[in-house]
DNA sequence: ATCATATACTTGCAAAAAGCAAGTGAAATG
DNA sequence: CATTTCACTTGCTTTTTGCAAGTATATGAT
């Protein structure tokens, strides 16, 4: 299964994102936290790319290990899941990545406005994708 | 092996770089292009985290069928592989996950003072390397 | 109280991908 | 012209993924 700690390749900063995010499914865990208000393992289910129940379980507990998120509720019962700080500091990463997609996938969900506002003023759409992710239920996420 | 096109799982900007990037090597690729000045098979073989050939030879591919790489020189004979613009626009993505890695790896390799330098003046830092990429042969890179 | 339903997982197995070692073919080197 | 080097390919084993089904607990209706 997942081990607490795996043998790291390198300490290069690149490689140390792939050791946790270097597969095709725990990156959208975080958008769907980040971006999608979803918290919860059926949440997470339902989104499009069809992740399996297998899958999600093991990488909800990778990212628990390595502090990226945190689940809240009774053992056994229905956990709600949150980024921790560490995982809320990965915003720049995920918008930088939004803004590469959306200059480069003709057929991208991204929303018109966001590449143009996100140029003009980074720091507040982050800022207001930290205020949604604190509570506020009001303004748009980049997709 | 690889088709030019997978059937993708949805038109979510996070999943697109997925499609592209989402394995333990693929960006290693990237980085030993735009960081480390390796552009030959045996130099992304020597890399740190020991690709094997097999996979290093289907990135290759999958990374030139995405273009983000070109390959340049007679078929079947010694290949230079360059970033394409595309490829050389993952940049801020690049720098993000480096800094990224650099708060939260206390075993980072990221030199010390990257981290201030490119929160001071990311601009600055991002055109030292662009340079470099050009042909330049002085400058730092992130690692 | 009991039955059905929903949620949050776990388990089993087949298929795909990764990892390792060895092999191949063309070009550069001696 | 034999040897070495480089850039891959091939074959095989191990690991991971993907799908379907099953289980445990809670919640809601009768």
């Amino acid at each position: 299964m997942s081990r607490t700690s795996d043998a790291c390749r390198s300490h290069c900063p690149i490689n140390f994102v792939l050791e946790t995010f270097g597969d095709r499914w725990t990156l959208l865990i975080v958008r769907d936290l980040m971006f999608k208000q979803k918290q919860t393992y059926g949440g997470f289910l339902e989104s499009d790319e069809g992740i399996s129940t297998n899958i999600l379980a093991e990488r909800l507990k990778r990212l628990e290990a390595h502090g990226i998120i945190e689940r809240h509720g009774p053992k056994g019962q229905r956990q709600v899941y949150a980024l921790t700080s560490k995982g809320r500091d990965l915003l720049p990463v995920m918008l930088e990545i939004t803004a590469w997609s959306a200059r480069h996938d003709a057929a991208t969900n991204t929303p018109p406005g966001f590449l143009q506002a996100y140029e003009v003023n980074p720091d507040g759409v982050k800022a207001a994708i930290l205020a949604q992710l604190d509570g506020d239920e009001s303004g748009p996420g980049p997709d």
